[in-house]
DNA sequence: TGAACGTATGAGCAGTAGTTCAGATGAGCA
DNA sequence: TGCTCATCTGAACTACTGCTCATACGTTCA
């Protein structure tokens, strides 16, 4: 790749070698960029908010977002995969649960933002750690 | 579509009812979805992070997310269309910078939980020198 | 005036992401 | 044991996104 063409041209180079010098890691902004993907999706946004008050089972999660339980599965998939949601199974039902505090608050800034009130500031409605079976 | 045939299942009506009042409009959840869009690609977020320190020039710029100028200045296009940077034009050159609190703080929120003090918030942090004196 | 420069933009391509459909898995019940 | 239910999964399709390339625009300098 000739990336060296694009980087030759720098204006201030004092100030581009400083901010680099700020930049977090490759391996933090790509994570970074992953846990805002998995934001970027209205439906998930959906499920997400819908796990700031507490578990819920696959269907409820499908009837908050309005989309089809196989699609809220797929994206508990996803969400499952980056450990932003964890699951209790109870029979043939399973409740997810919000499972990352950075991306609970990153909900709720952005909720705060637009001038909602995030379930975050009603903690009692949060379920807290399981102890035990 | 049949979306009903997904909403009819449903586990605890009345929780569902809960989290649905509870729901921002669904445009305030498309407008956040597509925010985190803008946040969702590294080229995209080392742009945002470098302008979290000031203006920049495109070329500065691309050489900080280690672009092409061409990439660089499609994101900036899409990110003033979405008002989250701004331009000021001297000359031949166009600087950008932050324009949007919103994503400043969601910024400042992503960088602090990567353990990593943002320079915009904490400026004697980014370089901690022995103070002795 | 014309060439070089910094930036902007449109077209086209490649890779990715979300959805649906069909079918599988495992639990509960008669 | 067989049926239904809640969820999970893989495949295929479609839509979107980000990139490069080519080129246009306005500015500066000789």
């Amino acid at each position: 790749m000739g990336l060296e063409d694009c980087a030759v041209r720098m204006v201030d180079p004092e100030r581009v070698a400083m901010v680099v010098s700020a930049m977090p890691a490759d391996d933090d902004i790509a994570g970074l960029a992953d846990v805002f993907g998995l934001l970027a999706d209205a439906g998930r946004l959906r499920v997400l908010v819908a796990l700031l008050e507490g578990e819920m089972c696959v269907c409820d999660l499908a009837s908050v977002a309005r989309a089809s339980e196989s699609a809220v599965s797929h994206h508990l998939r996803l969400l499952r995969a980056h450990r932003v949601v964890q699951v209790r199974r109870a029979g043939r039902m399973a409740y997810y649960r919000l499972a990352d505090a950075h991306v609970r608050m990153l909900l709720d800034v952005a909720l705060t933002h637009i001038g909602h009130a995030p379930a975050a500031a009603h903690p009692e409605h949060a379920v807290p750690a399981q102890a035990g079976g």
